[in-house]
RNA sequence: GGCGGAGUAGCUCAGUUGGUUAGAGCAGAGGAAUCAUAAUCCUUGUGUCGGGAGUUCAAAUCUCUCCUCCGCUACCA
């Protein structure tokens, strides 16, 4: 057996100053269903997610919340975790920039970028505020009457210099353009891709990447006043995850990473930094960088303000964890914003999950309860009605991982269910209940073929909602080992005979509540 | 301001390199059936394909122009 092609995809690592919240949900749950849809096509998957524990932010909120840095992110990092965990996210690691193989790993990348050059001490200067604990550029800047300068805020702000490493980013620029030149596929979807071509053709300054206001993270190697800004330190973390520098770790074969699966937001830092610090470094670079888009609530952003923050495990017990992960991916063309309602999760769930796949296994695998004696059906010779079904099942592979390939979970999807549509049509121009009297081996067929299909679409959507199609592989009594993608079509067919359990529903309707 | 993207049925969107009567899902209306989770199936749309002009035998699909919306335009991530 040829050994297997690796896979090693990542989410963004989130910052943990606050609880995770419906976008945090979004980006692990896509994640999750790729690293599951590579695994039952056979790549040896490595996904990881986590979070990035460093920075001002934290400890401010620990300093007011009085504790230290460390108990804090050990709690909020742990809800981050629980709420992997209850999505049903299947990471291998769950990273966190204060694990302790963090830190060799990101001196070793910043001791490569200091040999070749591209580290210097310098000063950073800008108008900063202390109250926002930001810097703004003077054109941001309006002046005050008394000559004084306010930032956007109306805080003051005032003029301060700092020492600071610098990264020689300005010497990476064609570097850059050629690499977004020569593997379109960098960067996606395409408009994303536009942004950052045009952000680096308009040129590239030298980026700072220490601190020394304050203390709460990783000390730059042999000057440990300073601490290493959060470009180095967060998205080191992919590179720390395989093993880095350990060339016979376990898991050094993964990299460079086939794909980071980040929000748009944080593009720049995934397609411009990132590159240009590894080819500093001298390594590999991750093959795509996929910036998906952010999910609304009715066409409005997430706020406190507005009172419409979710905790996406009170959704997950709500809706069900299948039925939301379902809804996520199905519901908004991965890469765009996107919104949610209540009366949106609901419409997918009963029409698709319960209805359209749910209803077709209940009602098909009831009949082969009752009149097959309970076992997968010996089907007769096959009909073109039969046939096109089973064509339509077995050419799904294909096309489920040309979506996936562009990541284009939608489509996945919408291709699966448009196969479990066309079952439902089959199903009733068979009439399989009148066949029960006037043709019984005609009716065994049609049920072998109605099985046959749930097989298929029961294998490919493992990766979206693994409990539910677990049960159904279960209801057909598919050996673990056969829940892959390579068993669908001629060469895995059920073998009539085999016994099945008692039907049982794998996805409930959802009943509104009495107001 | 500069660069880029989008504007197609009530809603969400598909529409490869221009080519028969512009499609899907959902929602709405009518009907059939009863195996099934009151699920399913069938029928049903007079849409100025944002406006205007142009190229072409032929444009939602190319060119120009105008209108509207959105993203990016570096150190909060």
């Amino acid at each position: 057996m040829a050994e297997r092609e690796k896979f090693y995809i990542t989410t963004a690592i989130s910052y943990p100053n606050g609880a995770p919240h419906i976008g945090h949900a979004y980006e692990v749950v896509a994640a999750d269903a790729i690293a599951r849809f590579k695994r039952i096509d056979g790549y040896d998957v490595f996904f990881m997610t986590g979070t990035d524990e460093h920075g001002l932010k934290i400890q401010q909120t620990a300093d007011k919340a009085g504790t230290t840095p460390k108990a804090l992110v050990d709690e909020m990092s742990a809800k981050f975790r629980t709420m992997a965990d209850g999505l049903n996210c299947s990471y291998d690691r769950f990273i966190r920039t204060t694990d302790a193989d963090h830190l060799p790993s990101t001196h070793e990348l910043w001791r490569r970028m200091q040999e070749k050059g591209d580290i210097y001490l310098s000063k950073y200067s800008g108008w900063y505020s202390v109250r926002d604990e930001a810097y703004y550029d003077e054109s941001e800047l309006t002046k005050q009457p008394d000559g004084s300068w306010r930032a956007p805020s109306g805080t003051p702000v005032e003029w301060i210099e700092e020492e600071s490493y610098f990264f020689r980013l300005s010497a990476y620029e064609s570097r850059l353009l050629a690499l977004y030149e020569d593997h379109p596929e960098f960067i996606a979807p395409q408009t994303r891709r536009n942004e950052v071509v045009s952000f680096v053709r308009s040129g590239l300054q030298d980026l700072s990447i220490s601190r020394t206001t304050f203390n709460w993270g990783l000390p730059v190697p042999a000057d440990p006043k300073h601490v290493m800004y959060v470009w180095i330190d967060a998205l080191n973390n992919y590179l720390t995850g395989t093993g880095f520098p350990e060339a016979d770790n376990p898991r050094a074969h993964y990299w460079p990473a086939d794909v980071h699966i980040i929000g748009k937001d944080i593009i720049r830092f995934h397609t411009v930094y990132w590159p240009a610090f590894l080819m500093s470094a001298d390594l590999p670079l991750p093959k795509r960088v996929f910036g998906h888009g952010f999910l609304l609530n009715k066409g409005e952003k997430m706020s406190k303000s507005v009172g419409n923050v979710l905790d996406p495990l009170d959704l997950a017990e709500a809706y069900g964890v299948d039925q939301l992960r379902y809804f996520f991916m199905r519901e908004v063309p991965f890469g765009q914003d996107g919104n949610y309602s209540h009366e949106a999760i609901v419409n997918r769930i009963n029409a698709d999950l319960a209805n359209d796949l749910g209803n077709l296994a209940q009602r098909s695998l009831s009949m082969i309860a009752k009149n097959c004696e309970a076992s997968v059906p010996q089907p007769a010779e096959l009909t073109q009605a039969d046939s096109d079904l089973l064509w339509l099942a077995d050419a799904l592979p294909g096309k489920v991982r040309g979506a996936m390939g562009d990541f284009a979970l939608h489509t996945a999807l919408a291709e699966i269910w448009s196969v479990v549509a066309e079952a439902n049509r089959y199903f009733a121009s068979q009439e399989p209940w009148v066949l029960r009297k006037s043709d019984p081996a005609r009716m065994a067929t049609v049920l072998y073929v109605t099985a046959e299909v749930l097989r298929a679409v029961g294998i490919l959507a493992q990766a979206f909602v693994p409990t539910a199609a677990e049960k159904l592989l279960d209801l057909l009594a598919i050996a673990p080992g056969d829940r892959v993608v390579a068993t669908i079509g001629a060469g895995g067919r059920l073998a009539p005979g085999t016994s099945l359990p008692q039907p049982q529903p794998i996805f409930p309707r959802y009943i509104e509540a009495e107001a």
